[in-house]
DNA sequence: CGGGAAAAGTGGCATATGCCACTAATTGAA
DNA sequence: TTCAATTAGTGGCATATGCCACTTTTCCCG
């Protein structure tokens, strides 16, 4: 039993790449679970951490992510007094993002159990078949995909 | 402005991943955008299509995904008619799953855009590169992540 | 300067995924 | 055979993500 995948099975990148996510995630996900931050949690106070006091559309952007679903996953971390935003001072339709000391020091907390992880899939993988697939991966998520647009405009 | 990522941004192999799901995903959602079906159903759907009336624990295995999980995406491909489930001959806890007519439609339907997005993802990133990178992704799905599990089990 | 277009977020709705606590069936001993 | 352990799913709860329709601000052009 467990033949799971037969030959030709699923070709799709994008399947692939959901299931390897899956995969990997759970892995980091049990890493941080003493913190009490999901993996996506920890990689957006990343995110917020390296950048100065970040726009919302800009953490969008950086993480490709739909800036309504940044919004959403943001709340619990308001919530939870990890971050805190404010209003631009030129453009009150920004809003910006920082973290709180409460937030700084769980990310701190974090980091500790993220190196092991990191380090350990590192191990199974080899540091430089990572660096190689963590490459491969920013160029697809650079890719310029944009669908033909059958339509002509008008 | 636009200057995303700075070097050393994110090593985060988890993140780079998701980062590129995202983006990934989004192609794909838009290019299966007029059957009405999201990349991940499409992906499930195919997945029940080249098992054998599998049973759900079969197909989170393969996919590598929560049980549970699973059965939650299933509810509206059911709720639409595209899968029914029945229970196993032999055992009464397992609950098999197979595509409806109308599932097996929609998934030629389906079959139809898929092959244009991912043709044409191939002609950006180029096949030997998206192969490589689906032999990258399924190694790391395979691999034996386990947390060292500190604590002995007693 | 006035009004329409563009930009940045918000809220609602729907799917994707996980974990946990349970229930129903089976299996494996004693 | 009987009961504890295991297996397969279900349901509830919470986060992750997207899209769409709006609202508020800015911008920019005539």
């Amino acid at each position: 039993m467990t033949e799971a995948r037969k030959p030709g099975f699923s070709d799709c990148n994008n399947a692939t790449l959901r299931r390897a996510a899956r995969s990997l995630g759970r892995f980091y996900d049990d890493a941080l679970g003493p913190t009490g931050l999901k993996s996506t949690q920890f990689g957006l106070l990343f995110q917020i951490h390296i950048s100065d006091e970040p726009a919302m559309g800009a953490i969008a952007e950086a993480l490709i992510m739909d800036l309504s679903a940044l919004g959403h996953t943001l709340k619990p971390l308001i919530r939870d007094g990890y971050v805190g935003t404010f209003p631009d001072k030129d453009d009150r339709r920004v809003k910006r993002v920082r973290l709180t000391p409460r937030g700084q020091a769980k990310l701190d907390e974090a980091l500790k159990l993220w190196s092991i992880a990191q380090r350990q899939f590192e191990e199974k993988l080899g540091a430089e078949q990572a660096a190689k697939l963590r490459a491969a991966l920013d160029a697809v998520a650079d890719l310029d995909l944009e669908m033909p647009a059958a339509a002509p405009s008008n």
